[in-house]
DNA sequence: TGGCAAAATGACAACGCTGTCAATTGGCTT
DNA sequence: AAGCCAATTGACAGCGTTGTCATTTTGCCA
């Protein structure tokens, strides 16, 4: 019932030693005795006891998943990248919910680490943004896979463990989108100040607009966190007073946020996207779910963290060659929905 | 530097075994004896290897969730739950995200359980009333709990592997406070047809219309899913024609849907709740993020799972007498907030 | 063709625990 | 106080791999 090494070892005519060389990648494996290793792990329907891999090895077959994260959909989007790169790999997976907010995290994420001596951590912002996690990683020695907001030439010069999404490029783009519409007067409602994200979409936004000739006012920003009622209130301030600055289009930190915005304009009786536009981040499902719905930028956040868990494999054992050849950098896709146009006058 | 049982057992003064027996939970252990080792324990800080136990073992220390719902808000509710009782009881937690459209799904469950030696399982809806799956799980043996819509009663007969959700109830009360504000054409535009929570709720709103000396119209029921464009969908077709059926409350299968229905609402320029109340199943994050927010019933998805686990563990082994306090069912709370109203006429 | 380093393979002892079964102890009965 | 059964405890052999180190084979050069 049950196949193990042995078995494969006897039918493949070499040693169990041999047979664990071959699964794990080893070096040092003659092509010939390769093919007729795998020929048995075939024929036998082998699969290696996670159980007894974790028990012998230095280190266990599992990884794992990090993320303090109020947004449901966003990790699950993860987890399911990651998770189904771990199931190619053979590999477990430990998800591990924290609150960045915990004195201890930092120590805890460490224990979880040594007890379970997982292989490795794919860590989610805003975790993966703090320096003092990122310091007890490094010297603890695991290795670990950031995802992180950032752009191509930040990629360049990382130490080749993050995972680039291109926040710059996406706000610069839906920044353009708006000005293409006719925008002149475009605020933003920011998420939180700690996220990195946070910056980067600022910093795209003000670049788009220099290079049309519009200058960044602070009066167009309302600085908040990444929330529905965050998007209320930051659309409330923004318009209030009979719009002084003359408002015609809002981005939104996020999905959410701009949820929070449509809801703050309905409130005001002001019209979407007839009176203003109003776009979002991330393309969650409830951009959807929105009236009208949003437009946004697409991120995809399995595929991103299927990346991530794939540059984490590529340190982790059997590093073949392919390592070079993990995209590194993703950039959100635009996607126009209703909530913008340009403005009937 | 890594305590094994073997430090404890000497530092208590007894065999290996005798600490087995005392980690396990295991009976015929001496009080004077569990007490010396307990403390030997406490004093090494020691913790029992995973890897080496599974190995042992006739089955792993770890449990499944396996899950199959599109809501993401849920999924990750639900594993948190579970997880917290996890890490209290020593035990890894295998998700598994599946569909159940797909044909080889049972197989594939099962081949998880074999290869993983779960030592059970948690499901969710629907996958929980799929009866070939269940049926799967009992011939193959393994423990497992499932997540169900259901009444007190019907807990009562139930195998003990149940944990319900009184969705009856919750529906009764819902459609009881509708009928309170005045309302007396109540429409329902309905989940998916396979749900039991589905049947469920509908139950529950016709019971208390009759009890309230309405009856129940099936020109008042829309036949959806639980989706957000069913919910628009749904709502649309109810009240469309110059709303013949006079509808002044519309009843959603869950948040998503009647969130839906505000929207179509909202198409169609008609006041939440001044002309129409409308009210969600679940309270989910996003039934605050809606214009207005829904009234709604709470449903503590983390805490319900986290008595499936309590109740997967009760059977799995160390079982000490504490079993039967567990409770199995859940009634959801009513959550007035401001979609439903009296109607202003 | 012999000799040698490097590459490939194998033997075997852990890894830390649980299951089995045997040995010991304790509590009662008579 | 001896005898007996049940409760308690212990000895020991795996569980299925991987790491270490020894051994064999190969490729290559003189």
């Amino acid at each position: 019932m049950k196949v193990t090494i042995n078995d494969v070892a006897k039918l493949a005519g070499v040693s169990m030693k041999t047979v664990s060389r071959v699964i794990n990648k080893e070096p040092s494996v003659r092509q010939k005795t390769y093919d007729q290793v795998m020929q048995a792990v075939k024929e036998l329907n082998y699969q290696p006891n996670t159980a007894a891999r974790n028990l012998a090895g230095t280190s266990s077959f599992a990884i794992g998943l990090v993320y303090d994260n109020p947004n449901a959909y966003y990790v699950i989007d993860m987890q399911n990248g990651v998770l189904s790169r771990c199931k190619e790999e053979g590999y477990e997976l430990v998800i591990h919910p924290c609150s960045s907010s915990a004195a201890d995290m930092a120590d805890e994420v460490k224990t979880m680490i040594k007890r379970s001596r997982l292989a490795g951590l794919v860590l989610t912002p805003p975790l993966s943004e703090q320096q003092h996690i990122i310091d007890m990683l490094d010297d603890s020695g695991v290795h670990y896979v950031r995802l992180l907001s950032g752009r191509a030439a930040e990629a360049q010069q990382s130490a080749n463990n993050c995972i680039f999404v291109d926040d710059y490029a996406a706000a610069y783009e839906i920044t353009e989108h708006l000005i293409s519409l006719g925008h002149q007067h475009i605020a933003f409602v920011l998420g939180d100040e700690e996220h990195k994200s946070t910056a980067e979409r600022l910093a795209g936004y003000q670049d788009a607009l220099k290079a049309h000739g519009i200058s960044p006012s602070e009066a167009l920003l309302y600085h908040g966190t990444y929330s529905f009622e965050s998007g209320v209130k930051g659309a409330k301030a923004l318009l209030s007073d009979g719009n002084p600055n003359k408002i015609t289009a809002i981005l939104g930190g996020n999905d959410e946020v701009a949820a929070g915005a449509l809801f703050a304009a309905r409130l005001m009786n002001i019209e979407i996207p007839a009176q203003l536009s109003i776009s979002g981040f991330e393309d969650s499902p409830f951009s959807r779910q929105t009236w009208p719905k949003l437009t946004t930028a697409h991120q995809a956040n399995d595929i991103i963290s299927e990346h991530a868990a794939r540059l984490l494999f590529s340190k982790t054992r059997g590093h073949r060659k392919n390592d070079k050849e993990i995209t590194t950098v993703f950039t959100p896709n635009m996607v126009v929905r209703e909530s913008t146009g340009r403005i009937s006058s």
